[in-house]
DNA sequence: GTCCGGATGC
DNA sequence: GCATCGGGAC
């Protein structure tokens, strides 16, 4: 089935999934959970009112909490008092006080492992031999040669004419956007990217003006279409209300935007603000520092299993000026070496520092195999 | 047919 | 933790 055309909005709401738009059977779960909190104000009758709706309100609190805890999580690890006891003067320190640049804890108990500078030398040293998706659609390539909010030369780069994006927010806007269509395969993202901008969809005014199934069809071929298009309605709606069409500029503030997540966020930090918080942790970063033994479980030496403990365990050790780097870094070397089924370690050059080379399934049918076999 | 990729809900 | 989202690559 191609594409359908979004005529009607029956079609629509049906190509929406079921977790943007809860059905009434889930809407039905969501307040029979919220029960305790909700029946007490508000028994009976369900507003027509989406605001009044349970659901959402319990989606926005989850939300709400989780940028919490990921603020708080870095607040609490940069504490001066978590820091050194000493009264330190580093730049990184001070600056963190002031809530400017780093929150960089400088626990002096982690070691950094055996080898990791000779490693990255070496993965370096395979990209610049390699060619992976990345190098040629990724956006710290735009951004960590140019100065702050310049990203004339990222859309230069995809053919477009940035002197058509006047207003500074309109790039702030579109850059976010852009990340937020980053994809795998650049002429997907490139062509998608190009057709909001042959609409001039490429501003927080326009989107919020147009209809979601066209932004639909005009992103089309990136992953999770449908989602991202509505999510990019939200944010537009957000950025006009609340930042006058910008972006907002503090990873608290980025966590909180619909489909905004933890890497998204410090990417754009990163990225877009030049002001770098945090390590941008993917899957990419958190498989490969998984196999070279970089990162492990707080008091332990399991592995991380989420991105979000890769990124803590990471930022306990490796040192700042590598934080942005080390992501396009990874995620080539993981595009292309250190893929995540059957890692080709015989043409991996650090294999000898890798404790994971070689031990994981080689051949091509015994993972399906052994998925199903732990499922049943 | 299986994997990919991050955010999200359960 | 695990499924889901959508369609392309393998």
């Amino acid at each position: 089935m191609s594409f359908p055309l979004l005529k009607n909005f029956s079609a629509i709401a049906n190509l929406v999934s079921p977790k943007s738009f809860p059905s009434s059977s889930s809407r039905q779960m969501h307040s029979t959970r919220l029960s305790t909190a909700k029946r007490g104000t508000n028994p009976s009758a369900e507003s027509n009112n989406p605001d009044d709706d349970p659901a959402k309100q319990v989606r926005v609190f989850v939300r709400k909490k989780r940028a919490a805890k990921t603020v708080q999580a870095i607040v609490e690890a940069t504490k001066p008092e978590n820091l050194d006891e000493k009264p330190c003067s580093l730049p990184e320190i001070e600056d963190f006080a002031y809530g400017k640049q780093s929150s960089f804890s400088r626990s002096n108990e982690v070691q950094p492992p055996a080898n990791w500078e000779k490693v990255i030398e070496g993965i370096r040293k395979m990209r610049s031999s390699e060619d992976a998706p990345v190098d040629s659609m990724g956006c710290e390539k735009a951004g960590v040669s140019l100065p702050p909010k310049n990203y004339n030369s990222t859309f230069v780069a995809y053919g477009f004419n940035p002197f058509r994006l006047l207003r500074k927010e309109d790039l702030q806007f579109s850059f976010l956007l852009y990340c937020q269509a980053k994809r795998k395969i650049k002429l997907l993202t490139a062509r998608a990217i190009q057709r909001l901008l042959q609409n001039d969809l490429l501003s927080a005014e326009a989107i919020n003006k147009a209809d979601e199934g066209v932004i639909k069809e005009l992103i089309h071929p990136v992953g999770f279409y449908s989602r991202k298009a509505c999510n990019m309605k939200k944010v537009a709606k957000i950025c006009l209300d609340k930042y006058d069409g910008d972006i907002p500029s503090t990873l608290e503030e980025l966590l909180e935007l619909p489909g905004i997540g933890p890497k998204m966020a410090h990417l754009v930090m990163n990225v877009g603000w030049n002001n770098v918080q945090g390590i941008c942790v993917d899957t990419h970063v958190h498989r490969i520092c998984n196999r070279l033994g970089w990162v492990s479980r707080p008091g332990t030496k399991q592995r991380t299993s989420t991105p979000e403990q890769t990124r803590e365990s990471l930022q306990l050790w490796l040192p700042k000026e590598e934080w942005v780097p080390i992501n396009p870094l990874l995620v080539g070397f993981g595009q292309t070496v250190c893929t995540p089924l059957r890692p080709r370690c015989g043409i991996c050059k650090i294999s000898d520092y890798c404790p994971s080379a070689f031990k994981e399934t080689p051949s091509p049918s015994s993972t399906p195999t052994k998925k199903r076999a732990l499922v049943e």
